[in-house]
DNA sequence: ATGAACGCTACTCATTAAGTAGCAGTTAAA
DNA sequence: TTTAACTGCTACTTAATGAGTAGCGTTCAT
């Protein structure tokens, strides 16, 4: 099995340069794989309550997010169920701050 | 017509809630909706410029993920083409620190 | 009036995700 | 020692989304 693994370094779609930030919004860019990593914030969960949290998800789907993230050593599978690595809570910090930002852009971007 | 808008405060893609972060992660999480808004970085780009950086992609999905970040208020059409709005901007500086994570994500977390 | 740029729209075809079923492995209790 | 409930998946079919290509109706400068 060929795995379309996103690895920064190597080109990603629609960029041959090979930057990180680009692997890295090609593979946020999937679907599910933003809102994945963002369940994971509290601590690490099974394949199926990441499954039933990210709204009954097909499974065939989130395991090809989980295995990306995996190949990108954000999240690893260990005791407990899936979780982040160090990489991974870093980037979960960045999402806590769009969390945060989220709210005033919602209060006063819209209406 | 009725478009898919993603609005905070209204149900989206696997969440019920209305939760901002759930609409901001369903709208990035859609193909080439952060690499769009990455291009605009450096200044307003017309719709042309924007598809060619983004490796030729299709007319069709750039214009529905425009509309996309336009209800948002991510991104307006103005002179010199698409940019950012307030907030888009605010979410554009999120983006960059994650430019700059990135490097070193790619840097010790692969190999 | 011609050409070049603009922002699109309309198609067809390919890829991706959704949805549902079920299997093989482990654990723990009866 | 089978039963039950969990685990992480895989295999399918169908639906939705994106890719790819052509070209239209504008505006602008020549």
């Amino acid at each position: 099995m060929t795995r379309k693994t996103i690895t920064p370094g190597r080109p990603v779609r629609g960029s041959t340069t090979g930057r990180p930030i680009m692997a890295l919004l090609d593979l946020l860019g999937r679907r599910w794989s933003l809102r994945a990593l963002w369940e994971l914030r509290d601590g690490p969960l099974t394949f199926r309550s990441l499954q039933e949290r990210c709204g009954d998800i097909s499974p065939t789907v989130l395991n090809r997010r989980l295995q990306e993230l995996r190949d990108a050593a954000l999240i690893d599978h260990g005791d407990g169920g899936y979780g982040y690595t160090a990489h991974g809570r870093e980037l979960a910090e960045h999402l806590a701050r769009l969390d945060a930002w989220s709210g005033r852009w919602a209060r006063d971007a819209l209406r």
